[in-house]
DNA sequence: ACCCCCTTGTTTGCATGCAATCCTAGATGC
DNA sequence: GCATCTAGGATTGCATGCAAACAAGGGGGT
C-alpha cells in the first residue's frame, strides 16, 4: 500500500466490480470518509477517478452514484473485448511471436492443463476454479500484450473487468465468472486456448482471430443465458433504504 | 462553466493533447495553480483525472509528467479505433440503420459535399479545414453512437482524441490534422464516407467493415508518413530547459 | 575517489474549515 | 388544492495549513 488515495480506490474499485453496493445508491463522501478511517479529501479523489473510470455517475455539486450495468453493456463489453484480442491474435500470427511470448502461453497452457487433471471427477472446488480463473485472465492478457499496443492493452483489461452486476436485486455473490465456469466450460474454453495458440504459432493470422472472436463470444452468450436465468429467479425490487439521489436537471 | 475542477480538466486536457506542453516536463501543482488563478486542490483533482485517461504519468509522492506518445503510439490508436469502427459499421449494416441515424449521416455527407464544392479551386483555408474535422469527427461519432454501445462509442472517441505529438522537438502547431488533411485527402475521406454509408444501407456488413478498417488504415499510413518526414526535419534534442524529474528507483 | 548517512529545502499527501450550491419542507398566494 | 417562493439543513467545492516523503547537497568514513 502506497498512498491512501490509492488504497480507497482499489477498495471502492472491488466493491463496484463485485457489485457489492447497489446500483443508484449515492455515494456519500463523509459516510466513506469514516467508514474507511481517512478524511473526505482521499474520498473525493479516488471517487473522481472511479467516475473516469465509467464506475460512477457524477453530477457537479451534486456528488457521485454508482453506475447501473445492464445486461447489454456487459455484452457489449464482451464485443468490444472480442474484437480487440481478435485483433491482437491475427497480430501476433501475422508477426509471429517472440521466444518470450511463446513460452509465456504454452506456460499458461501447461498449467491449465495439470489443473484439468487434477480436478477430474468432481474436483472442481473453488480453488481450482480461481486458478483457472488467474489462469484465464494470464492468457488473454498475455496474448494483448504481445502485441506491445498499449491502448489495446489496457482496454481489453477494462472490458475483462467490467462490474457483472446485471440485476440490482442479484447478491453479490452471483458472480458471472461462477455462473459461467463450470467444469465442462473451463475444459472447452482450455482446449480452446490451445488451438488459438497453434494457429498463431503456424503463422495463421485469419484463423487465429476468428477462433479468439468466437471463444469470446461464447462467452458472451453463456453470459447472456446465464443472466436471463437468474433475472427470471430474482426478486422483486427492493424498497430501496438509502437515500435516492434526486432526478437530474436541466 | 461549471466547476473549477472541471474547467481545470478541460483545459489542461485541451493542452495536452495538442502537445503544447512538452513531454516528459514535470507538472508542478502550485504552479499550475497559480497559473490558472485557483488552488492546489482542483489542479491535484484535474492531474489525477488526466492521469487516469492516460496522458500523464504518475508515482505517488512524486507527481506527474507528461506522458509521451511516440509514433508508435499513435499508429496504436488508429489501430484500435479502426477495428472499433470496422465492427460498429458491420453492426449497423447487420441490423440496419434506425431513420434518425441514416437522415444524421446522410445530412453530415450532403454538408461534407457542399463543403467541398465550396472550396474547389484553391479556397481550402484553415475555416474550411476545422469545419472539415468537424464533420468528419461527428461521421465516426454517429456510426459508433448508432451501435448503442458506450463502450465503443467511449473508447473510439478517446482513440480519436490521442495527443498527435510523436517527437517533444517539434511545436506544437504541427497538428497531425493539419498535416494530412490536404484538400485532396479531404476529398477522398468524404468520397469514402460515402461507400461507408452506401454499405451500411445496402446491409452489406462484411463490406461496410472492410471499408471502414481501410478508411482508418489510409489515414493511419498518411500519418506514418508524415511524422517520418517530420522527423527528419525536426532539429536535434533541446537541452531542457526545466527541472528534470528524477529516475524512479524501485 | 567512492560510498553512505544525515541534514535541509522542496513537493506532494492529507485533514479541516469555510463558502457555495443544492435539496427539502413549510409557508404563502392564487 | 396546486404552484411558487423562501428559509433551513445538508452536501459538495475549494482553499489553506500541516505532516510526511522525497531530492539534493555536504560531510565523514573507508
Amino acid at each position: 500500500m502506497s498512498t491512501r488515495t490509492e488504497n480507497v480506490i482499489k477498495q471502492l474499485r472491488e466493491m463496484l466490480i463485485e457489485g457489492s453496493i447497489r446500483p443508484e445508491t449515492h455515494l456519500h463522501e463523509a459516510a466513506l470518509a469514516e467508514k474507511m478511517g481517512v478524511s473526505r479529501t482521499p474520498v473525493r479523489d479516488a471517487l473522481r477517478v472511479l467516475a473516469n473510470e465509467n464506475l460512477l455517475n457524477y453530477s457537479p455539486n451534486r456528488g457521485y452514484t454508482v453506475k447501473t450495468f445492464g445486461l447489454q453493456d456487459i455484452l457489449d463489453a464482451y464485443d468490444v473485448r472480442g474484437v480487440l484480442e481478435a485483433m491482437a491474435c491475427r497480430v501476433c500470427a501475422e508477426r509471429g511471436l517472440s521466444a518470450a511470448a511463446e513460452s509465456t502461453l504454452r506456460d499458461i497452457i501447461d498449467q491449465s492443463t495439470a489443473l484439468m487433471q487434477s480436478a477430474q471427477g468432481d474436483q472442481w472446488d473453488s480453488a481450482r476454479q480461481q486458478a483457472w480463473r488467474k489462469l484465464n485472465s494470464d492468457f488473454h492478457f498475455a496474448i494483448a500484450n504481445e502485441t506491445g499496443n498499449q491502448h489495446l492493452v489496457r482496454i481489453a483489461n477494462q472490458m475483462r473487468r467490467q462490474p457483472g452486476s446485471v440485476d440490482p436485486r442479484l447478491e453479490p455473490q452471483n458472480s458471472v465468472f461462477q455462473s459461467i465456469y463450470t467444469f465442462e466450460r473451463a475444459r472447452q474454453s482450455h482446449a480452446e486456448h490451445g488451438e488459438i495458440v497453434d494457429a498463431i504459432v503456424q503463422r495463421q493470422g485469419a484463423r487465429a482471430e476468428s477462433l479468439m472472436r468466437e471463444h469470446v463470444f461464447r462467452n458472451r452468450e453463456l453470459v447472456r443465458r446465464s443472466r436471463a436465468l437468474q433475472a427470471d429467479k430474482a426478486e422483486p425490487p427492493l424498497p430501496d433504504n438509502l437515500r435516492r439521489l434526486p432526478q437530474a436537471r436541466k
